[in-house]
DNA sequence: GCGACAG
DNA sequence: ATCTTGTCGC
C-alpha cells in the first residue's frame, strides 16, 4: 500500500477508479463467527487520528479482542476521499490484531459512493479481507424513505444501478445506509447488518468500536491490542 | 454555473 | 469528526 498523504485530489481519484477494478461484491455464503468494527476519531483542527477496531463474537455481539492504533494523517477530509485520511491508521490495526474478524463492519460507505469505492471497499481491497459499510448520512445516490419499523429498507440507487439500501436499524428513526464493501454481495451486507442490531440506531460493532476510539482519544486506553 | 457533500 | 444540557416525542 503506497502512501497516500502527497496524493493530488486527481491523483487520488485515478488511484480509486483503478482499486474499484478489484472489488467483488458477488453474494455469497458467510459463516461468520468473528465481526469487527472500525472507527476512527480525532480532536478538531488536529492532524493526529486515532484508529481502532473492535472483535466481537458472532452472533452474540459480545467484544472479544480490539487494536488500537494513533497515527498522524497530512491528508485533509475531503468527501469523496475519505478513505485517503483513515485507511493506513486502520491497517495498521487491522495488522495488529492477534484475532481477525471473518468481516469487518466501517463506519463510512461502501459501494455506495461516486466512483463506488468508499472507504469500506477501499480498505477491503487493500486488504483481501471482507467488509461492510455502514454510514449515518448518505454521500451520493437516491432512495425512498423505507417503512418506520426495524428491519425495513429500500434501495439506494444511481441511475439504474443500486448501490446499497437505506436500512431502519430502530423504529421510527433515520436510517442508516448500507452497502458492499469487498467480498460481501449486496443481499449479504443487508443481511449481515441486520443480525447486528441491538438496542440502538448504530449496528453493534461500529458503536462499539465509536466508544472504544473515543476511550483511546480521551486517553482512558492505550495503544495496542487486547 | 449551481447544488450536494461519508467522517 | 468534536464541543454539550436540556428537551420533545413515542
Amino acid at each position: 500500500m503506497e502512501n497516500y498523504d502527497t496524493l493530488s485530489i486527481p491523483e487520488a481519484t485515478l488511484l480509486q477508479n483503478k482499486l474499484r477494478e478489484r472489488v467483488d461484491t458477488s453474494e455469497r455464503e458467510l459463516s461468520i463467527q468473528w465481526i469487527g468494527g472500525a472507527d476512527v476519531s480525532l480532536n478538531l483542527y488536529s492532524t493526529t487520528i486515532y484508529a481502532g477496531i473492535i472483535v466481537l463474537s458472532f452472533p452474540a455481539l459480545q467484544p472479544v479482542g480490539w487494536s488500537l492504533v494513533r497515527a498522524e494523517t497530512r491528508f485533509p477530509y475531503v468527501p469523496g476521499y475519505l478513505a485517503f485520511r483513515e485507511v493506513p491508521a486502520l491497517v495498521e490495526a487491522w495488522r495488529r490484531l492477534t484475532l481477525k474478524p471473518d468481516v469487518l463492519v466501517v463506519d463510512g460507505h461502501g459501494i455506495a459512493h461516486p466512483r463506488r469505492l468508499g472507504i469500506a471497499a477501499h480498505f477491503g481491497v487493500e486488504t483481501g479481507q471482507p467488509s461492510v459499510g455502514c454510514a449515518k448520512k448518505l454521500l451520493t445516490g437516491n432512495y425512498h424513505e423505507p417503512g418506520l419499523l426495524v428491519g425495513d429498507h429500500s434501495p439506494i440507487m444511481a441511475g439504474v444501478e443500486q448501490i446499497g439500501y437505506a436500512f431502519r436499524s430502530k423504529s421510527k428513526t433515520a436510517p442508516v445506509f448500507v452497502s458492499p464493501g469487498h467480498l460481501v454481495g449486496m443481499e449479504n451486507s443487508l443481511q449481515i447488518i441486520r443480525q447486528c442490531i441491538g438496542k440502538y440506531r448504530i449496528p453493534e460493532p461500529t458503536r462499539l468500536a465509536h466508544e472504544l476510539v473515543n476511550r483511546f482519544r480521551r486517553g482512558e486506553l492505550p495503544e495496542g491490542v487486547g
